[in-house]
DNA sequence: CCCACAACTGTATGCGCTTACAGTTTGCAA
DNA sequence: TTGCAAACTGTAAGCGCATACAGTTGTGGG
């Protein structure tokens, strides 16, 4: 890495004007053959790689979409410098009560589907996770590199938005349009919420537990929405409310202590539902047969837990992708009403709640 | 979005010259108080947002690393164009058969591993994915964005990253050095799996199934070579090997045509063993009882199997962390010798193989 | 009140590339 | 041959910022 070689240098070696050298790599069909030939000669025994950064300085565009979430804020033992020493075995008998939890499942779906939207568009991806105090930094820096920037909602604060916006276009993730003048992308929670809900009642429950997620979630809050809309005005339904975190273990820690049992427990996400899950199996108490647990978000955990989960899948990864396409479409053209994206849900039922 | 403001924009409001703009953002203490509020204000006013690509330029640097990996290939249903139209709720029933398989849990987490380092170190993160044909290209653009690039081992040609390498600084992951330049960061594949193999024989099995991943997978040939240190001369044992894709589907096809049974099935990778579970459940065939179960990696699904999964756990966080900081090490001492880390790996016994 | 020096600010240059425009070559009809 | 359009190539002007260096202002000592 003595000296990164330039387009001059590049020229210079191929005999040819700087100005040809860019044709080459960026229309290559404008140049003659023989030239071309020179030039990716040059670059190939150079080893040349264009700079990323003066070309989008004097294209005025990176060709990058910033993905902002908010982020496993500190994670516990992150701070240590890892040790240089070399390998090493342990053995430990895990159990079943001690419990790191990870639960961003979610992000990751959204991650891959950004992602693959990106290239596909020719895009490159940023992705940057939100640390509480260090976020507007952080947001402002991620600004300045890209052409476009997703966040999720909640995790920034409107008035930076409104800031970064004024550079670039913005798109909020999940988190139906208020009155912002942000593009946003989101599921049909409460439709989703409330299809789910009245099939439990259609199976016969009666007395349901609500298990919603923290009170500053807006999807949690349509999901509460449309488990309302769903029960209201049924007649002999009774309905207990409790609120989670969203986690699995705070899921598990609620069934353990529910007594009496209701007829179905309706969580607001899987990881929660998984959590009730997990609590049922060691009370020995059977789902479906004498409790009914539903999920919402359709990760794949789901699939396996045992009984498997039945729940309403959100498209994750289409959420991720139609993000992108948001961003590029309004790249393309700024002037754009802005736009609101709802993705359809589906409610999948499996064995705990048939 | 009219026309981002610039410097020049905010020195001429603030009433100064550009210089004390970039100071300001850069090193605020070598401003007088006075002219510092007068360009914040002006920043602020504005929405200025300063661009990274004429900061990159300037300084030479782009405060950026890379992180490359296989991908996804194209994702089934990617190609589509999302319609515009709003919401929608459909129902299921899901049947256990069908499944749509992503397992890419292990490089979610060696992401997060990196994107938290990258963060804490002042560099932003780039991702890409390895798209079949494209790679070169996509690799060749990724390295003009950043400052150092971390590769997944065997998604990329030698040559490529040779021709990379002469830019920026490489490290590859998960695979030890061979006879190559570049920095290296993997996990004890061998001594792991020897460790667990060595755990099954201590249990009492005799007779082995060992499930391999792919051939081109070098943690795979580590492991595998792990497993057969383990039981190479051990009086009375018996190994059949047969050779799996790191699929939880393949996995399962497996198990179900597995007959006789083993005392124990030793697989290179948590998916598979997950899947392997899964047919000894359709099978009704008792684990640990019948036939004891063992994966590699650690993931978190292996913590909420039925029975819970024994396994090898590789720290893929850790991982991720190791790259970043193996990369500004080597930025800050490009003159350093090629390093090989080589992380710690914890046989984690659970109930599949107590 | 002058001067040396510190503290601060401005000027000017270049980072490596794209691209409008001007200049040169080529092919071919006249 | 000559002339001219088409095809190609070179020249030069930025893109928005960092920073070396020069210039200006302010401070305290003499």
């Amino acid at each position: 890495m003595a000296k990164a070689p330039t387009v001059y240098d590049v020229a210079e070696r191929a005999g040819v004007s700087i100005a040809s050298v860019s044709r080459v790599l960026r229309s290559p069909d404008s140049v003659k053959e023989q030239t071309r030939e020179r030039v990716l000669e040059a670059v190939r025994h150079l080893g040349y790689v264009p700079s990323a950064n003066a070309r989008g300085l004097a294209a005025r565009r990176t060709n990058v979409i910033g993905l902002f979430f908010p982020g496993h804020d500190d994670v516990a033992g992150s701070e240590g410098q890892l040790v240089a020493a070399s390998g090493g075995v342990t053995t430990v008998r895990d159990d079943p009560t001690t419990e790191p939890e990870t639960n961003n499942f979610y992000f990751d779906e959204v991650l891959r589907g950004a992602e693959i939207e990106a290239w596909r568009r020719g895009f490159a991806l940023m992705v940057a996770a939100g640390r509480g105090a260090s976020r507007e930094a952080i947001v402002n820096d991620i600004a300045g590199r890209v052409d476009g920037l997703a966040v999720l909602a909640r995790t920034v604060p409107d008035e930076l938005l409104t800031h970064v916006a004024r550079r670039i276009p913005v798109v909020v993730l999940a988190a139906t349009r208020g009155t912002d003048e942000f593009d946003h992308v989101s599921v049909n929670n409460a439709p989703g919420m409330r299809a789910m809900t009245e099939h439990v009642l259609g199976a016969g429950a009666r007395r349901l537990l609500y298990i919603a997620g923290p009170e500053d979630s807006p999807d949690d809050a349509e999901r509460l929405q449309g488990f309302r809309a769903a029960v209201d005005g049924v007649a002999g339904v009774t309905v207990e409310l409790i609120r989670g975190d969203f986690s699995r273990a705070r899921g598990r820690e609620i069934a353990l202590g529910i007594d009496p049992l209701p007829d179905a427990i309706v969580c607001s996400n899987d990881q929660t539902a998984l959590g009730v899950l997990d609590a049922m199996g060691r009370r020995s108490i059977g789902v479906p047969d004498d409790v009914m647990v539903t999920g919402f978000d359709g990760i794949t955990a789901g699939r396996h837990s045992s009984p498997r989960l039945t729940t309403v899948h959100q498209p994750m990864v289409e959420l991720g992708r139609a993000a992108i396409q948001a961003l590029t479409a309004r790249l393309d053209d700024p002037s754009m009403d802005a736009r609101s994206l709802v993705l359809p849900v589906q409610v999948v039922l499996r064995e705990s709640c048939p």
